[in-house]
DNA sequence: GTCTGTGCAAACCCTTTGCACGATG
DNA sequence: CATCGTGCAAAGGGTTTGCACAGAC
């Protein structure tokens, strides 16, 4: 069983990983591109759209969000970052562990956390049996305060 | 352990539930406020607040948006009614189980259900010791195509 | 050189807010 | 009759889109 939380590949292999699939798939390799995988492969903070954006106008001060928005958009597609959707807190973006995986949520600090992988293919089994869905992702978020914030 | 898939309360019961609680919270009971609890109570579909709104502008013409999203935000608060945020497919709301449950979810259709229940509670401790939060909620969440869209 | 990607600004969607009027308790 | 709720319209925030220019391959 393999341990998401601690993953063997560092980030400049994570980065080597999102550029293979990039030009397997025929898009190329934009600074700005290269910098979006940077702030991802680098962050284990679950960062938005406009905190990768902050992150990369010093270095890229012509750098628009909205690359940034076509770009995740990209990545998403491709299998190579996980969106977390929050109506309120805004979207999120986990660029290490592209699979689903549960996350522990600061409702004060918007805080993300990945705790230890728990395994919930029996449950997702469970759920198609019951359901006769065709279930091919998940979601499992917990939230609370994290301790800081208590 | 319950079954929160076909609770015993009725549509009127879970009415009353919620209007008792209006009460108890000083909140007045106009015929809108009544109409939405009707909607949610009589909804197994996880409705929007679009489509609750829809729903009632038959009955009550002037019926406004503002007025239902006022309203959910004021049973969100009083705990009668969860929230299911998307930034896609734009929040749901259910007011028949306002405690967190699995919902297994339509990605092309969006069609939302409630599948039996499943007892997170060991799970919850686990990340809560682990991860130091104090985790008060939670929220999981099957992605998938329902039997007709496959 | 071709074609994709970028950046700007405008458009978009859902949701929230301010405020004067209306209705509840 | 005091206060709270409603409805309108405008504002808001995050995200997406159209289009001309720039740059990767």
């Amino acid at each position: 069983m393999a341990n998401i939380k601690k993953p063997h590949t560092s980030p400049e292999e994570r980065i080597e990983q999102m550029i293979q699939r990039l030009k397997e798939s025929n898009h190329r390799i934009t600074p700005q591109r290269f910098g979006i995988l940077k702030v991802l492969a680098n962050s284990t903070r679950h960062p938005s759209a406009e905190t990768i954006h902050s992150a990369m106008i010093v270095h890229y001060p012509t750098m628009s969000l909205a690359t940034v928005y076509k770009t995740l958009a990209l990545l998403k597609q491709v299998g190579e970052v996980l969106e977390l959707q929050f109506s309120e807190l805004g979207n999120r973006y986990d660029g290490n562990h592209p699979q689903p995986h549960p996350h522990v949520i600061c409702t004060d600090c918007g805080e993300i956390l990945d705790p230890s992988l728990l395994d919930l293919k029996k449950i997702t089994e469970k759920m198609m049996r019951e359901t006769g869905f065709k279930i091919v992702g998940h979601r499992l978020d917990f939230y609370g305060l994290c301790p800081n914030c208590q």
